[in-house]
DNA sequence: TTTTGGCACTCACCCTGCCCGAGTGCCAGC
DNA sequence: GCTGGCACTCGGGCAGGGTGAGTGCCAAAA
């Protein structure tokens, strides 16, 4: 176990590290944070913080950097979440209110946290399977083809050019509409396929039978589609502010965040519920083993409907990232609730 | 005006350029192609070439580097556009067949467009005004809420929640939705203002006529909004290619492509039919000072309904990227005119 | 008039050796 | 257990010399 005085040591580190990028030694600790010790104690608990792998050198004679198990104790057990000052608060109420529609609130809130943090930020779009239906709308386009649009209760819509195997009278897809409106909506997506089963057998002709099924497969697929999980992203360009290595690390770091499978399985492997915080090789991903990830869940009620989160450099502000990103989560949460 | 041979030593100096992103000089020229001249009388054609203006000297004692204009000349009157290999044609087909919905295309024309050109792709979202409406639906959210939904021939789907000033009944509502239709469907949306401007008058109830009015409003205003023009990109990460000073480049570059409004423009400046070159400072954005922008119109008939292209360095294959670029647009038209 | 070979010149780049200073580890003393 | 002192290490910055690609110019050849 660590004594008080090198867990105050660690958070120094970490905080001066974060502030400087640059490794930090034992005198110029002593000068920045009141320790009331000497350099050479200081020395001692390095060496100390350094055996037990939560410090690192770069090269011999040069100061310490955290090392990932570092700021992983830091973020456990040394740092708070620093609440938002009340200019940023006011400015996340200013920049969120006024969004026209879903894709325009994930548009402006990947845009804010972005600003607010500094660094790079992911929205994932409200998951279908944890919304509720608001309406499912069957147009004919032609005869035997028809567009199925899914409207959520969180503003997202879907939609799906059909071709059916028979033509369908207006009727009869009015009919279908009718019904299907009349079992889903105000349902979760994730019921939907229990509601639906037994809809074709109700239809009496063969022909619209088989046309109900083909609706009603691609209704299903709509919602179990790996294709439900879309995300934004944004600020890529702060990956220029990763620091003197940068040319080395954004490659991998950009090629990571183009694969949205990747980023969807980063901010899926999150907790359900609370804040989130991946540091360094912790992330599955090889790219993105020199950044941390801070994800978190939103959702209009108590429940979270998606996740949304930052990716930056392990070197990092945690605190404040953290209190960034919740805000921003909670206020996303009620505009979602509003709408 | 320039002779043949300056002209052809230009290409040379283009396509070396292009190939090795080194300063090319006249005893390399006269190795790698065939100009039938020595290494002295490449140089001055190249002392001409630099006092017109087209090559330059990165310092005294280096070789030359093509300059904007130089490039401009390439691309005008010395390049053709590379038709694609068989494979190139293939993939194209393979990537972008199966798309199931608009967004779906986009996507994947964006991540084609980069990986065939290695290089950072914009696409356009088909844009409102120049299409046609499909279907226009009104759902009541709640008795004085409605949600006005657009779908386009071109697949694109707009939603709006519209608070009414009043409540409106189930009836009015299947009334509005059915008069709007039959007046709007299979129309331009920019055609769309001129058609409903006098529906208000024709309903009895005041009430009505005021929310209808809302309605109609909120309708316009979706059309006509800068948000309509939405864009994808993608291939950020081919951003690390741009040559050995990409960490002082870089970061103009991803602000500006962060900056719809800035790539909106960009492809807005482009010619309405045939391909754009855009090269170096003819880009009127700064931070593109040094990236060249091909673009192009695509769509499903003969009439460009959007834009879609690349940015690059303003050292990229010209030919092979308008080849990739055209080809492209050409096949994402015929997969819209088909849905 | 154009092309060519020759020649002196100019830099960017690389390698080397050098010094400097920050930072360390260790040890003896408090 | 803390502190001050001291020798040691090593990265970074700076100056200097050599190298080679590339140039401009000029006189001779075509």
């Amino acid at each position: 176990m660590l004594s008080e005085r090198r867990l105050e040591v660690l958070r120094a580190i970490v905080q001066d590290y974060v502030g400087t990028e640059e490794p930090v030694g034992s005198k110029a600790l002593t000068e920045r944070h009141k320790l009331g010790v000497s350099p050479a104690t200081v020395r001692n608990d390095m060496a100390v913080l350094e055996e037990e792998g939560y410090i690192a050198q770069p090269h011999t004679s040069a100061g310490r950097i955290p090392t990932d198990k570092g700021y992983r104790l830091f973020v456990d057990r040394l740092a708070g979440v620093k609440p938002l000052s009340t200019p940023e608060r006011r400015a996340i109420h200013n920049f969120l209110d006024g969004a026209v529609d879903l894709d325009d609130v994930v548009g402006r809130t990947v845009r804010l946290l972005a600003q607010l943090t500094r660094q790079v930020a992911v929205v994932q779009y409200p998951s279908l399977t944890r919304s509720t239906v608001r309406h499912v709308e069957l147009l004919a386009l032609a005869p035997a083809r028809l567009m199925l649009v899914l409207i959520t209760d969180t503003g997202r819509v879907e939609q799906r050019v059909i071709d059916c195997p028979a033509p369908f009278g207006e009727t009869s897809l009015a009919d279908l509409r009718a019904r299907l409106n009349s079992r889903v909506v105000g349902r979760r997506f994730a019921d939907v396929p229990q509601l639906v089963q037994d809809l074709p057998e109700s239809f009496e002709e063969i022909e619209d039978r088989a046309t109900v099924s083909t609706v009603l497969a691609t209704l299903l697929e709509t919602l179990v589609e790996e294709h439900e999980e879309r995300l934004m992203i944004g600020g890529t360009a702060n990956l220029t502010r990763f620091g003197h290595d940068f040319p080395l690390m954004i490659r991998p770091v950009l090629e990571a965040l183009e694969e949205q499978v990747v980023l969807l399985k980063l901010l899926g492997e999150a907790k359900e519920s609370g804040m989130t915080v991946r540091i360094g090789h912790e992330n599955a991903h090889e790219g993105l083993s020199s950044t941390s990830v801070v994800s978190v869940g939103y959702g209009s009620g108590g429940e979270a409907v998606a996740k949304l989160g930052v990716v930056g450099p392990t070197r990092m502000d945690y605190p404040g990232t953290m209190g960034a990103v919740r805000a921003v989560a909670r206020y996303v949460g009620q505009i979602l609730a509003e709408s």
